[in-house]
RNA sequence: GCUCUCGUAGCUCAGUUGGAUAGAGCGAACGCCUCCUAAGCGUUAGGUCGCAGGUUCAAUUCCUGCCGAGAGCACCA
C-alpha cells in the first residue's frame, strides 16, 4: 500500500459512505493534502457538498460536521489511518498511521510503473519535438521546446506509457532555402566547396551550424535590399521540393549537417531521439495524395467555384468566424494545384496516429555512444540484411500523440486536429495534443550583452523576440558552455585534489541541471524573459540546489557502514511500537516521509496537466525539505538507536525518491559538489 | 474587428477538477561553519490576489463587464 493507492481507497470509502449512508452518488470527490501537517495527511472538504446534495434530495437540513462524524467511523476502520478528526466547519482530516507506512515503504520502489515503459501491452504515445528548421544552430528558445518535450517523454515514462520520439526535419521549406541562396549567391559555393568549409571548420573547431547562423542573418539582410536575391528563393526553394537535382543535394548536405549539429547539441542535455520525419519524404512518397483522397471521398472537403478561394480545396473551419479580411474556411489545396503546410501536416499527424495506411522507408540515421539507434525516414525500399543487428523499430501507430509546439502555432494546430478529426472523428479529437508553450524572449539586458543594437521601439518594451533572420539570440551551445566553465570555477574552488576529468564532468552535469530545471520552473504559457544573471545562478531555486541535496543525502551513506541501512531497515520493522513514539513526536521527519512518498502521485498529475513544471516545482520543494532535516538532525551522532534508524530511513527514501525525480527531470545527481 | 493567453510581495514566478492563516526564489536588514558538504540553514520587512459586479456555506480559482499587457487570425512555413 503506497499512498497513492491509499488514498484511491480512502475516496472510495467516502463515495461508498455517501451513498449507503446518506444515499447520494458523489463522483470524483476531491481529496487534498492539508496546510499543515498538524491538519494530518489527507483531508475530505466533502461534508459541504454532502450537506447540499441531501437538502436537495429530502428537504433535511444536516449540520455539515454532523455528516462528517458518519463518514469518519467509515475512515477508521482502514488499518493504514491512526485516526480521523472532524475540524473546522466539516473537513475530515486524516491522520495515516505513520510507523506503519515507514515500514511498507522502506524496500518499494519510487517509481513502480516506469519499468512498463518498454511493455509492448502499454500504451503507446508518440511525442513530437525539437523540430528545429535544420539552417542554423539551436538557440535558448528551441532549447526549451526541447527540454519541455524530453521531460515530459521522461514524465510519461514514469507514468508507464511507451514513448516514441520523433523530432520533426523541415528539410525542404524556405529556411533551408534560404541557407542555400546564401551558399549559391552570396558565397558562390558548391557541394564541394561546403564540404570543404566543413572539413576546415572542423579543423579550428568550428561548428557548421554557427557557420550558417551568420549566413542566414546575413541572406536576411541582402534580401532587404537586394530584390533579386529575393527572387532566387522561389526557384531555389522549387528545385529543393522537387528533388534529384543539384540545388536538392546541396540543401540535403546542408540540413543533413544542421541536422547531425543539433542533435550533438542535445544530446549535452541529454535529450534523445528516436526517428527523424523529415519533409521531403512526406512530399515524395506522396502522403498528402493519400490524406486528400480520404478525405475527397468523404466528402469534407470541398473545392470552391467562386469567390475569393476560387479553384482551392477547402476545410470548413466554423469554430472560427469569418470577417472582411479572412474566410473561415481554411485551404489546403492552392488554386495552382500545390498542397499547403497545413495540409502536409495533417497528412503527417495521420501517420502519427497510424490512420494514413501508408508507411516511411527508414535508414539509420546515427547511433548514441551507448548503442541507441536513431532513424530517419527516406523515400525507398532500404536492404538492410536481416543479420544486421540494425533493423527499424515499428514507428508510428500512437495511441496518444503530443505535439510540442509553441503557442503561436495554436491556430495551426486546431485546424491540422480539426482535419484529422474529419477523416477519424474519435480518434482525432482524442488523440491529438498540442502541448503549447510561450516563447522564451530576451530581456533588454540581454540582447545588448549580445551586442545587438536595441531600437527605441524595443526599449520601451519588457522583452525582446529572437529571431534567426537576424541573427539574434542565445545559441544553445554557447549558453551551456558558459554554464559550463562557470560550475568549473565553482568545483575548483571546493575539490582542487580530483583530476580534469571529473571536475569536468561535475561541471557538466551541474550546467545541465541549472538549464534544464531553469526552463522548467515556469509554467508553459508563461514567456521566460531571458536573463543571463537568473540562468546562470547555482543558488535559490535552481537544479543545482536539488543536486547539492541528493549529493548531501549520499555522503551520509558514505560515511556510513554498507550495513547500516538493512540494520536500520531491520530495527524499524522489528520495533514498531517504539518507533510509532518516536515518529509521533516528530511532525518535520514525518512531513518528510510523506513528502518524498508522494512522487508517483507527482509524476501523474503532471501528466494529467502535461505540465513537467508541476514535478520541478515538487522535487525543489523535497530538496528543499531534505535540508531542512539535515540541519535539524545529525545522523551519524544519534545515539538512540531507533532514532538513529529512523532518521537513517527517511533520509535513504528523501535521497531516492529525490534522485528519481530529477532523473525524470533530465537532472543527474553528481558524485559530489 | 474576431479568437486565445495573462494581470498575485520591490523584481521573477508557483498556487490545475472552488476549501482552512495566499507561498517560493531573488533583492533588502540581521544572525548561523570546533558538529554528516555554507551551492546550505534561520529571523525580520514586504499582499485591497488589476478594477467592479455576480454565483456559492466557501472565490486568487467559476461567470459577466471594464482597464492594462502579449500572441494569433495568409493560396508563408
Amino acid at each position: 500500500m503506497n499512498f497513492t493507492q491509499l488514498q484511491k481507497s480512502l475516496r472510495e470509502k467516502v463515495e461508498e459512505t455517501a451513498k449507503n449512508v446518506f444515499n447520494v452518488e458523489l463522483e470524483n470527490i476531491s481529496a487534498e493534502i492539508p496546510p499543515r501537517t498538524e491538519l494530518g495527511d489527507l483531508a475530505f472538504p466533502v461534508a459541504f457538498e454532502l450537506a447540499k446534495q441531501i437538502k436537495q434530495q429530502t428537504g433535511e437540513k444536516q449540520n455539515p460536521r454532523n455528516i462528517a462524524e458518519q463518514i469518519k467511523t467509515a475512515l477508521e476502520a482502514n488499518e493504514f489511518v491512526e485516526k480521523v478528526e472532524v475540524a473546522g466547519a466539516g473537513y475530515l482530516n486524516v491522520f495515516y498511521n505513520r510507523a506503519k507506512f515507514l515500514s511498507e515503504g522502506l524496500t518499494a520502489e519510487v517509481l513502480p510503473k516506469l519499468n512498463l515503459s518498454n511493455k509492448l501491452e502499454s500504451p503507446k504515445i508518440c511525442i513530437e519535438h525539437t523540430s528545429v528548421n535544420p539552417n542554423k544552430a539551436a538557440h535558448i528558445g528551441h532549447v526549451r521546446n526541447s527540454v519541455l518535450g524530453d521531460t515530459f517523454v521522461r514524465i510519461s515514462r514514469a507514468d508507464g506509457n511507451r514513448v516514441e520520439v520523433q523530432n520533426y526535419i523541415d528539410n525542404t521549406g524556405v529556411q533551408v532555402a534560404d541557407v542555400v541562396v546564401g551558399f549559391i549567391y552570396l558565397l558562390e559555393m558548391k557541394l564541394d566547396d561546403i564540404k570543404n568549409l566543413d572539413t576546415e571548420l572542423k579543423e579550428k573547431a568550428g561548428n557548421f551550424d554557427y557557420y550558417c547562423w551568420d549566413l542566414y542573418a546575413r541572406v536576411g539582410q541582402e534580401y532587404a535590399v537586394n530584390e533579386e536575391l529575393k527572387a532566387k528563393r522561389a526557384k531555389v526553394l522549387h528545385l529543393i521540393e522537387e528533388g534529384k537535382n543539384e540545388t536538392s543535394e546541396l540543401a540535403d548536405y546542408v540540413a543533413t549537417r544542421n541536422v547531425e549539429c543539433i542533435l550533438q547539441t542535445m544530446e549535452r542535455l541529454g535529450i534523445r531521439y528516436d526517428l527523424l520525419p523529415r519533409e521531403s519524404e512526406i512530399l515524395h512518397l506522396q502522403f498528402w495524395a493519400k490524406a486528400f483522397e480520404l478525405m475527397k471521398n468523404l466528402g469534407v472537403i470541398r473545392l470552391e467555384s467562386e469567390g475569393k478561394n476560387a479553384g482551392c480545396w477547402v476545410m470548413p473551419f466554423d469554430s472560427h468566424t469569418a470577417n472582411e479580411d479572412h474566410e473561415a474556411d481554411k485551404i489546403l489545396v492552392r488554386s495552382n494545384g500545390t498542397v499547403t503546410y497545413t495540409g502536409k501536416d495533417i497528412a503527417y499527424q495521420l501517420w502519427k496516429l497510424g490512420e494514413l495506411g501508408m508507411d516511411f522507408y527508414y535508414k539509420l540515421f546515427s547511433t548514441y555512444a551507448d548503442g541507441k539507434e536513431v532513424w530517419v525516414t527516406t523515400d525507398e525500399p532500404q536492404e538492410i540484411p536481416k543479420t544486421f543487428a540494425a533493423q527499424p523499430p515499428p514507428f508510428g501507430h500512437g495511441e496518444m500523440v503530443y505535439n510540442v509546439i509553441d503557442t503561436r502555432q495554436a491556430y495551426p494546430q486546431e485546424v491540422v486536429k480539426k482535419g484529422v478529426s474529419l477523416i477519424s472523428p474519435e480518434k482525432g479529437e482524442r488523440a491529438s495534443h498540442h502541448l503549447s508553450y510561450e516563447m522564451v524572449a530576451l530581456s533588454p539586458e540581454a540582447a545588448a550583452e549580445l551586442g545587438f543594437q536595441i531600437s527605441d521601439e524595443d526599449k520601451s518594451k519588457s522583452f525582446i523576440e529572437m529571431s534567426g533572420r537576424k541573427g539574434l539570440g542565445v545559441k544553445a551551445d554557447d549558453l551551456i558552455t558558459r554554464l559550463e566553465t562557470n560550475a568549473l570555477a565553482e568545483v575548483e574552488k571546493r575539490h582542487s585534489e580530483l583530476t580534469l576529468d571529473e571536475k569536468n564532468s561535475i561541471a557538466h552535469q551541474i550546467a545541465v541541471g541549472a538549464l534544464r530545471y531553469f526552463l522548467l520552473k515556469f509554467t508553459r504559457n508563461t514567456v521566460v524573459v531571458f536573463d543571463f544573471k537568473e540562468a546562470l545562478a547555482f543558488e535559490g531555486e535552481t537544479g543545482v540546489f536539488c543536486q547539492y541535496s541528493s549529493v548531501r543525502a549520499n555522503s551520509i551513506f558514505k560515511k556510513l557502514d554498507e550495513t547500516d541501512l538493512e540494520t536500520a531497515i531491520k530495527t524499524i520493522s522489528e520495533n514498531h511500537s517504539e518507533i510509532a513514539e518516536i515518529l509521533s513526536g516528530e511532525d518535520e521527519v514525518w512531513a518528510l516521509i510523506a513528502l518524498a512518498s508522494r512522487l508517483e502521485e507527482t509524476i501523474s498529475h503532471a501528466v494529467a496537466a502535461t505540465e513537467p513544471a508541476i514535478l520541478a516545482k515538487y522535487t525543489f520543494g523535497l530538496a528543499k525539505a531534505f535540508n531542512l532535516f539535515y540541519h535539524n538532525h545529525k545522523i551519524l551522532s544519534e545515539e538512540n538507536p531507533s532514532k538513529k534508524s529512523l532518521l537513517i530511513v527517511t533520509a535513504d527514501l528523501t535521497r531516492r525518491s529525490l534522485t528519481a525525480a530529477l532523473d525524470t527531470l533530465g537532472i543527474e545527481v553528481p558524485e559530489r559538489m
